[in-house]
DNA sequence: AAGTATTGTGACGTTTTTGTTACAAACTTG
DNA sequence: CAAGTTTGTAACAAAAACGTCACAATACTT
């Protein structure tokens, strides 16, 4: 029923019957977004969407959530899964095509302008930072640790938030890698490196001023 | 209603009862979040909508609709209008909360939490007071002692409550470390570090009204 | 297929934070 | 005002958090 709404609004539609097969059809078609029903025979909704977003290639592909059972609806919003947004059963085709329209607008004009505080500006098409003119290479981690940092204006993130938001919520990676990044970060941007300002037992932050030590 | 619903959840709420008034606040306090009601006495929400997107200061702010007729909702959903989100009239609190969330969740902008008593404001994501300005900074444990105490109010805390707040129940730590810390806290606040008082045979309070000794 | 760039990890040194102790100062009580 | 409590202060040592580096693993180029 779902497949067919969305094929007559124009969508090209792949389906799986269980969690396995829509893994490995997510891998190998890399589709735009995916409708995951939390019931399903073996694998739940939640360990193929687990395994998705810790997955670098499948990580970005947004989800939405089909479900019976409206106490799911919690675990599906809050940060444990990357869900982008949720249908609840019974629902018209209407508005699932709606929200699947929705999310794939809101992908589409994501990605586009600069990102600036006035002191430096973030380039997300070159990989790229800009200072007074001159322009710093970054690497695709370097790049998106600055830009999460910058998104957050003066407030520090902690190290747990920038974990999930740069390797997915279940990744492997050691919170301790952070710093390192932190570190070469700090060394490229030169003098702007001490903007990055380490807050104690918690994560980092980018100060408008640079921090003037001793 | 909905601001009852969301101020219980602990969001902050300004309500407005008109599109030009809408537009006002949002210009002059621009929130993480605008819901916007399609019915309004005046102008219509679509044209709230347009205007704040036109506006460079108030563009980026994602629009959650609210709307009785769901034949409004494909031209909010569609391009024309840059809404977020919508709900259609009727919904339970529930879908609302979870769908406000579920936006400011993806803008990761969480709404702070900021403690202040009108003097002094703690920022939990800085790790750090405020005073006339001043930004001191302080220790984990510094903070949290300080928030335990302004939490309180003008009220006195016994040094067994704050050990169990600030180490736990089960901790092996010597109830005159809390002494330490305040005289830490005191140091580090200056003048306003009088503002501690102690309650001999007690624990400490915070005053409003710093106290003259002599 | 070899070479280069990027990324994650473990080890190590440094700085900061934290709890304790000892002693001085302040307060309380009789 | 003297003895006993309670609190303030400073110094010290242990622990934790952070910065840095070198190296191995992986991904990307040519």
């Amino acid at each position: 029923m779902i497949g067919t709404a969305l094929r007559n609004a124009g969508l090209g539609v792949i389906e799986a019957m269980d969690g396995a097969s829509a893994i490995d059809k997510a891998r190998a078609l890399v589709p735009d977004l995916i409708l995951l029903d939390l019931m399903l025979p073996g694998m739940s909704g939640f360990d193929v969407c687990r395994v998705l977003k810790s997955e670098k290639n499948t990580a970005h592909i947004p989800v939405v959530f089909v479900t019976a059972r409206i106490d799911e609806i919690d675990r599906v919003v809050g940060l444990e899964l990357g869900a982008e947004d949720y249908v609840i059963k019974p629902f018209s085709p209407r508005e699932l095509l709606l929200r699947t329209q929705m999310v794939l607008r809101r992908r589409q004009s994501a990605p586009e302008a600069l990102l600036s505080d006035g002191v430096m500006t973030l380039d997300p098409t070159r990989c790229c930072a800009e200072i007074k003119g001159k322009t710093i290479k970054l690497t695709a981690t370097e790049f998106r640790l600055l830009a999460l940092l910058m998104q957050n204006g003066e407030r520090a993130k902690n190290r747990e938030q920038l974990l999930v938001e740069l390797w997915g919520s279940v990744s492997e990676v050691d919170v301790r890698t952070i710093d390192v990044h932190i570190q070469r970060l700090r060394k490229k941007l030169g003098r702007a490196g001490n903007r990055i300002e380490c807050v104690r037992g918690y994560g980092y932050r980018l100060t408008t001023e640079p921090i003037l030590h001793k």
